[in-house]
DNA sequence: CTGGGGAGGGGGCCC
DNA sequence: GGGGCCCCCTCCCCA
């Protein structure tokens, strides 16, 4: 039996923590000064939340670098034969077609947006924001060129999303709806080939693969192919690629 | 050591 | 501009 709670329901859900409107208001502040300590604007923080202290390690770990010169999101330029989701990616990426319909480009970057809202945003969020960037953490050292970006980040250190259950807290709504499935034992997404069901729609996508003969990650020395890129760095930090 | 499930995070896109 | 959703990814744990 299957009982489905909304995160809404929780009374600590969702209670950000951030500055105050006056605090935020545009153009009457700097917008490095609001995220020191020094500034004047600075919002207190509330009692008990020490920012600096009591994180676990996961919050103001930097990314790790790809493990490899190649970015972990490039892992599809094999020569291993393609599945349906790869190709799928693959044609989203490459089909000429597709990109023709992309007219909007960025002048700094070159990529290419159907609409030019969605070019405004790629250049808020990224490009103008290697150039430009203002809007900096105080928790970490994060910097972002706009306030929405900054403000989304922060909340990987506030965790405004509250489990009620036990306590837990999460940085975003949806976060916290797939932890109450842990709770609740609901599991919406259900493999097509076998009888297994999943609370998550990406451990769905890695059983499947499990299911595939054709593994999409390739070891470079043997040639041993893995169902999931981690599992294809243990193999290789295991030895296998040791003598290069 | 390997394979797979569980849980969670970050960023992008769409509405 | 913000919320919801999606995709990709990582880490941990266990058999």
């Amino acid at each position: 039996k299957v009982v489905i709670i909304s995160p809404c329901l929780y009374e600590g859900y969702p209670v950000p923590v951030i500055p105050q409107p006056e605090v935020l208001r545009s153009g009457a502040y700097s917008p490095i000064a609001v995220w020191t300590t020094a500034s004047p604007f600075h919002a207190p923080l509330p009692a008990g939340l020490s920012p600096l202290s009591g994180y676990p390690a996961s919050l103001g770990r930097v990314s790790p670098p790809p493990p490899s010169d190649t970015s972990s999101k490039d892992h599809s330029g094999s020569e291993s034969p393609i599945s349906d989701e790869e190709e799928r990616l693959q044609s989203k990426l490459s089909d000429p077609h597709a990109i023709e319909a992309e007219k909007f480009q960025c002048n700094l970057c070159n990529k290419t947006y159907s609409t030019f809202s969605g070019l405004g945003k790629h250049k808020q969020l990224h490009c103008d924001a290697q150039s430009r960037k203002s809007f900096s953490c105080k928790y970490c050292d994060k910097e972002y060129v706009s306030l929405g970006a900054l403000k989304m980040h922060i909340r990987t250190h506030t965790l405004p999303c509250v489990c009620k259950i036990c306590g837990k807290a999460f940085s975003r709504p949806w976060l916290l709806q797939g932890h109450i499935r842990t709770h609740t034992g609901e599991k919406p997404f259900s493999c097509s080939h076998c009888s297994r069901a999943f609370a998550d729609r990406s451990n769905l996508r890695a059983h499947l693969q499990t299911h595939s003969d054709v593994k999409k990650y390739q070891c470079k020395s043997c040639s041993k192919t893995f169902s999931r890129m981690s599992l294809l760095h243990k193999h290789e930090e295991s030895g296998c690629c040791a003598a290069h």
